[in-house]
DNA sequence: TCGCTCACG
DNA sequence: ACGTACGTGAGCGAA
């Protein structure tokens, strides 16, 4: 080896060292709760959230940072030497999930196969651990120390070379917290006065007490002004009133809190580089932990091979054959069609279901391939034929379409699926050549649709019946969707059918994607296959949800949700189907006008904005905005505020309070008001109107509120402007389908104030509305005491808040903030307004014990939003529970009534042979395209079944108004 | 894809 | 002491 420059130039340089520390419980319990909504349990019944969650994150720092060293530190089972200082210490903290001591062993097994070490001190915290060997080994020369966890704690070790690594989460991308970032979070000059902050204004979670009236901002206000703890107790002498006898008072708590949150650096632990180094993983042992825990995707990014069974998808999917075996048809009643014997067709999952909370029964997770299953493509004349004799015999059947794809309005019938016994299904292709083909075929099994006597069970079954609306078919006879099932059983968690078959029947149905490819390039429908590779698929679906139903109908029965199913959400999905395929008539016309006329007042607004700012920006950039606003402008002076990803907030509130004294608030938020209504309505609802009847067609969705409310999307026709006059505007343009129609909308009177009263039964309350009386007028006049002859607009405008917010839940704080007083005035009027109606008190104080007591809320016909963090320890998450255990019952009994209503004034409108539609929900309104000949018989008995759809316990009488129009704001 | 903002009940 | 009214969906900008 010669000494030239050559040689020198190319010598390895000795890498740069990067350190990696986990706090392993900290990541661990994010990891959890990520995945609370939604759990993840194999087929063993073992949640796997935490693990996949916490192995996911490592997997990640591993690929990406491609740390040099790396150490996982956990917590010691044992006391720590904080316990010993204060025996309350973490005394509030709840004990260990059992799904998270069930994940611990696994993850240790992980992190070993890694090749990673474990860090863990008796009498130590993680915490304490990390910080002593990030400071170690900044000491030995490392450039790079990488403390990885979601703990704002840590913030107090941060150095030039000692950073936070914020691992990426719920989307979020990944977070390094350097010396800047700690020291703009906590407005401090010293990255050491993190802890006097942390320590002024305790922990509620690890019961450090702080000192009494100090929170976040008083704490940075006092560590600003003196420095640190000792400081502000030195100084306590400068303190005014009450803040000064609490300092004086709690000095010594609060040096204490000071000591507990402090992170210890002189664990007793040698930092030897050497060990942390990373090392090759055992892959074997990988892949048996995650084969073990069927981590399939996992294994398959970390291992680089399709290890595991990945999700089966079938071999060609050619249906079992058929003639041959077919016995000529001998079995009658609920018998198979081949005469399978019930040992072959083994029922997919079967096993019984659990009841509330997701469950998974022990048993291996199965897909098609692994399943025994009888599914038969029929395809001829004959074959269809003998398939619709059975049909006609049973009383329950589950059924599908398959389609072009997924608009109801554009989308063509390629198949239908049929299934009465669990494991065997029978898939009839439609013919693609022509419409009459397709037609005649769907009139073959006119007989099964029009069957009273049958059961038709779907998963999201209102998309079937509007694609067969489109054939002319109206579908009679029960429903039963196991997607509204689930709904009830779980409101907020997701129903999509994979879901529901992986939890509940331990089976992974053949995606989607295996027939007609990812979205994107080459995406195929359903139309470009052959028959036979989309039966299995099809008549998959048609078991599953056959089954599913034979899990959930049980399931509802034990919680007496079945006939809130039955009566209610069931019979309302061919309303709502109703509703949809009407769709509502748009005047384009108009619309195009109005645009026109916004996008003037848009430009002008613009120019004086710009003129203000004296720059050109982009105004609908909250970043941009901010930065015009509050560092070239300088507005807001002390109160700017920011958003939790730390740029400038200039939401309405803001705006609204700059505006006094600049202008150009008062000109964003008019640019933004009108941006929005042309954005969002006038430009986008033309485009959505429907070639074929120039009308819009919303979706409801039965499935997605936590409360039992529909939604309304693509477009959201629940959110059509009428507060303020321009966007009111919108309004003229829903329009009647044509000269003999009229616009007809019925709005219920305070449905949920009535509600709220009446489950209260208070008797002041109740009595207002019985006289008829303005409910806000007299409930200013109470809370007031004036006569109600007295009361003025602006007394009825405050009552009307508290009102409103008597519903929500109120707080003094939300309260004063939203009718512009102080907190004080707020607190009386709550007083107040609780002293002249007592059994409103009662009541709310009696949902919140209901709700901690059963751990859900229910509403009139027994609906249920689980409110499983009613009993956290966390104050803001119980808070936010507790005001959701007095609201859902409210809202949640508005929308069963309105519900109830809708069903039967189809059922009326239907019956009576009228030719007037129901078009629109919102909530607490029926909107009608009526024929205008009809109205004067409709508008009663449309009142009389909205008023009477439900009747309240203590008989408040619920009100309904109604009004008509050439369009939707005349028919207010 | 997410956060922000804002439309409705 | 904490943080602060319930429930939705859509368009936009920034990554």
């Amino acid at each position: 080896m010669t000494d030239s420059a050559e040689t020198t130039a190319v010598a390895p340089v000795a890498p740069v060292r990067k350190l990696f520390l986990l706090d392993a419980f900290a990541l661990i319990y994010r990891a959890h709760f990520a995945f609370s909504k939604n759990p993840r349990v194999n087929s063993k019944g073992l949640n796997t959230g935490a693990i996949l969650g916490f192995t996911n994150t490592l997997v990640e720092v591993l690929q990406k940072e491609k740390p040099t060293h790396i150490g996982v530190a956990f917590d010691a089972a044992k006391k720590t030497f904080r316990h010993e200082q204060f025996a309350d210490y973490k005394a509030q903290r709840q004990a260990m999930p059992e799904d998270i001591g069930l994940a611990i062993p696994y993850i240790k097994q992980i992190i070993k196969a890694f090749h990673i070490p474990i860090l863990m001190v008796e009498g130590y915290e993680a915490d304490d651990v990390i910080g002593t060997l990030a400071g170690r080994a900044e000491q030995q020369g490392f450039g790079e120390v990488y403390m990885m966890t979601p703990d704002k704690d840590y913030c107090q070790l941060v150095t030039e070379c000692v950073k936070i690594y914020r691992p990426a989460f719920m989307g979020n991308a990944a977070e390094i917290l350097d010396v800047a970032h700690v020291l703009q979070r906590f407005e401090i000059e010293r990255v050491e006065q993190v802890i006097d902050i942390l320590g002024l204004q305790g922990d509620a979670s690890d019961n450090i007490p702080g000192i009494p009236g100090i929170g976040e901002k008083t704490a940075k206000k006092l560590i600003q002004e003196y420095g640190s703890v000792e400081g502000l107790i030195a100084n306590v002498d400068k303190l005014k009133g009450k803040q000064q006898q609490n300092v004086r008072e709690f000095a010594e708590q609060g040096l204490m809190s000071k000591e507990l949150a402090t992170i210890h650096l002189n664990v007793p632990i040698e930092f030897e580089a050497d060990k942390l180094i990373l090392d090759q993983p055992d892959i074997e042992e990988l892949r048996r932990l995650f084969d073990e825990l069927e981590f399939r995707q996992l294994a398959a990014r970390v291992l680089g091979d399709g290890a595991g069974s990945a999700a089966g998808v079938t071999n060609g999917g050619t249906p079992t054959p058929r003639g041959a075996r077919r016995p000529s048809v001998a079995a009658a009643g609920q018998g198979s069609l081949f005469g399978a014997s019930s040992d072959a067709a083994v029922a997919i999952g079967a096993e019984e279901g659990r009841t509330g909370q997701v469950g998974a029964p022990a048993g291996p997770r199965r897909t098609l391939e692994d399943v025994a299953h009888q599914y038969h493509l029929m395809d001829t004349p004959e074959l269809r034929a003998e398939l619709l004799e059975f049909l006609l015999l049973q009383t329950e059947v589950s059924f599908d379409t398959e389609t072009t794809g997924l608009d109801t309005m554009t989308s063509r019938l390629v198949g239908l699926s049929f299934c009465w016994l669990p494991g065997e299904a029978y898939y009839v292709p439609v013919p693609q050549d022509s419409e009459a083909a397709a037609q005649a075929l769907v009139d073959e099994f006119r007989p099964f649709f029009d069957a009273e006597g049958i059961v038709k069970v779907g998963q999201n079954i209102k998309y079937d019946l509007t694609i067969l609306k489109h054939y002319g078919v109206e579908i009679r006879g029960p429903l039963f969707d196991t997607m509204l099932a689930h709904y009830l059983l779980e409101p907020d968690m997701r129903h999509g059918m994979d879901v529901l078959a992986e939890t509940y029947l331990h089976y992974t149905p053949v995606p989607i994607t295996a027939l007609i490819g990812a979205k994107g390039k080459n995406q195929k429908t359903m139309a470009d296959l052959p028959p036979a590779e989309v039966a299995d698929y099809a008549c998959e679906d048609a078991d599953v949800t056959l089954q599913l139903k034979h899990v959930f109908e049980p399931l509802l029965k034990e919680v007496g949700l079945l006939d809130l199913l039955n009566e209610v959400e069931n019979p309302l999905v061919p309303v709502l189907a109703a509703i949809e395929y009407e769709g509502v008539k748009i005047d384009s016309v108009a619309m195009g006008e109005y645009s026109a006329e916004l996008q003037g007042y848009i430009t002008e607004l613009e120019g004086q904005i710009y003129q203000e700012a004296g720059e050109e920006f982009n105004i609908g950039s909250p970043k941009q905005l901010g930065e015009i606003l509050f560092d070239k402008m300088d507005l807001g002076g002390k109160k700017i505020k920011k958003t939790k990803t730390g740029q400038y907030a200039t939401g309405e509130e803001i705006l609204s309070q700059l505006a006094a004294d600049a202008p150009i608030a008062g000109l964003i938020l008019e640019y933004r008001q009108l941006s929005k209504l042309r954005s969002t309505y006038v430009e986008a609802l033309p485009q959505l109107v429907c070639e074929l009847d120039g009308r819009v067609h919303t979706s409801f969705n039965q499935a997605v509120t936590a409360t039992g409310r529909l939604s309304s999307t693509n477009p959201n026709l629940q959110n059509i402007p009428i507060r303020t006059e321009k966007g009111r505007e919108i309004r003229k343009a829903f329009v009647p389908r044509d000269a003999g129609h009229l616009l007809l909308a019925a709005d219920y009177s305070q449905v949920e104030l009535r509600i709220m009263a009446d489950f209260a039964g208070d008797k002041t309350m109740i009595e207002a509305f019985r006289l008829g009386q303005d409910i806000h007028t007299s409930t200013a006049s109470k809370v007031f005491k004036v006569p109600l002859s007295e009361v003025d607009g602006e007394m009825r405008r405050k009552a009307k808040t508290v009102n409103f917010g008597i519903i929500y839940g109120i707080s003094a704080f939300g309260l004063a903030q939203r009718i512009g007083i102080g907190r004080k005035e707020a607190v009386d009027i709550i007083e107040t307004y609780f002293e002249e109606f007592p059994s409103v008190k009662q009541y709310m104080d009696e949902s919140i014990n209901r709700a901690r007591e059963l751990e859900y809320a229910e509403t009139l016909l027994g609906r249920r939003r689980y409110l499983r963090d009613i009993n956290s320890r966390n104050a803001t998450l119980r808070g936010y529970t507790e005001r959701n255990a007095i609201n859902a019952p409210i809202q949640g009994t508005a929308a069963d009534i309105i519900k109830k209503a809708m069903i039967n004034i189809h059922e009326w409108l239907v019956q009576e042979k009228l030719g007037t539609r129901m078009i629109l929900q919102v909530h607490d309104e029926l909107v009608f395209d009526a024929v205008r000949e009809e109205v004067a018989y409709i508008t009663p008995k449309i009142k009389e079944l909205m008023a009477t759809a439900l009747l309240l316990p203590h008989g408040v009488p619920l009100e309904v108004e109604v009004g008509t129009g050439e369009n939707w704001l005349q028919a207010h």
